[in-house]
DNA sequence: AAAAGCCCCTGGATGC
DNA sequence: TGCATCCAGGGGCTTT
């Protein structure tokens, strides 16, 4: 589910709340992708500093350590006062001074990971290869180009695997392919520099579109105060298979490319 | 080295 | 109502 848009706006929800809270009690539920890789017990009394993100991955700087959290496809966060019971499909809570967060994952797809900085292993497995930051002025027109050539398979592809650019996830590659005019088919490395240049507009544009809308709510995800995303309502061609094309009516395309939907338009995205 | 498949897991929608 | 099938926001791992 939560994609760059999504994790970001949930990151901005809480990380103020919990900053400063001295972590109390750590609760595990049935298990997530991956083991915790401490003993919940062993995080007591450690304070939560800040909250950052790096791509799809939430970093909690412990004033000794960090949590590195990841919500998959159907995990979202909470963040209350009080610890309510969990659910069937709450399987990490977080109880803090100053509140409890509590991650809510059915597919447990999701991760909370514990390591003892970040060129800890299991950080590093993590965030070693991840690609740029799309919202950064670091993400170098140049560098993106580099980072395409050579690269025969297809472009969105390439987008969804991260190793580029981070938090481009299956809406936003297909919305921000359409934006820029580019099938999803193209191998990226034979895009023109103008294109990848027309490419990296495009997902910066999308992704902060996104995060001003609250991110995309398909099914459930909401941020960690409850709040839903309505861009899922602004979406030019992601699950509008046979709907017009709003720039030119041509019928919306459904295509599979590595298990995933891929949507676009046959006469607006050239090949 | 890069690309393509395969999984992990639950639940909702659809069809018979 | 029940059951089978397919699909869903991700991404690490194994195999080609």
């Amino acid at each position: 589910m939560p994609e760059l848009p999504e994790v970001e706006v949930t990151r901005l929800s809480f990380a103020s709340r919990i900053a400063g809270g001295r972590i109390e009690s750590v609760r595990l539920g049935k298990p997530l992708r991956w083991p915790l890789g401490c003993e919940p017990d062993h995080l007591r009394g450690r304070v939560v500093q800040q909250v950052r993100r790096r791509g799809k991955y939430l970093l909690l700087d412990l004033d000794k350590g960090l949590l590195l959290l990841h919500l998959g496809m159907s995990g979202s966060l909470s963040f209350r006062r009080k610890q309510p019971l969990p659910g069937r499909h709450d399987h990490f809570d977080l109880a803090t001074s100053r509140g409890v967060l509590r991650l809510h994952d059915p597919r447990r797809f999701g991760a909370a990971v514990y390591a003892r900085d970040e060129g800890d292993a299991p950080a590093q497995k993590l965030l070693a290869k991840l690609g740029m930051e799309p919202l950064l002025d670091s993400f170098d027109l140049a560098r993106f180009c580099q980072l395409l050539k050579g690269r025969t398979a297809a472009i969105k592809q390439v987008l969804l695997a991260g190793d580029a650019v981070v938090g481009v996830g299956n809406i936003y590659a297909s919305e921000a392919l359409f934006l820029a005019g580019i099938r999803p088919t193209v191998p990226a490395t034979r895009l023109s520099r103008v294109r990848v240049a027309r490419l990296r507009e495009a997902i910066r544009s999308v992704l902060g579109q996104a995060l001003a809308c609250g991110g995309s709510t398909l099914r459930d995800f909401s941020d960690a105060s409850g709040q839903r995303g309505c861009f899922q309502l602004e979406t030019k061609v992601y699950d509008r298979a046979g709907e017009a094309c709003l720039s030119c009516g041509a019928a919306i395309k459904l295509m599979r490319q590595g298990q995933r939907s891929s949507y676009y338009c046959p006469v607006c995205q050239r090949p």
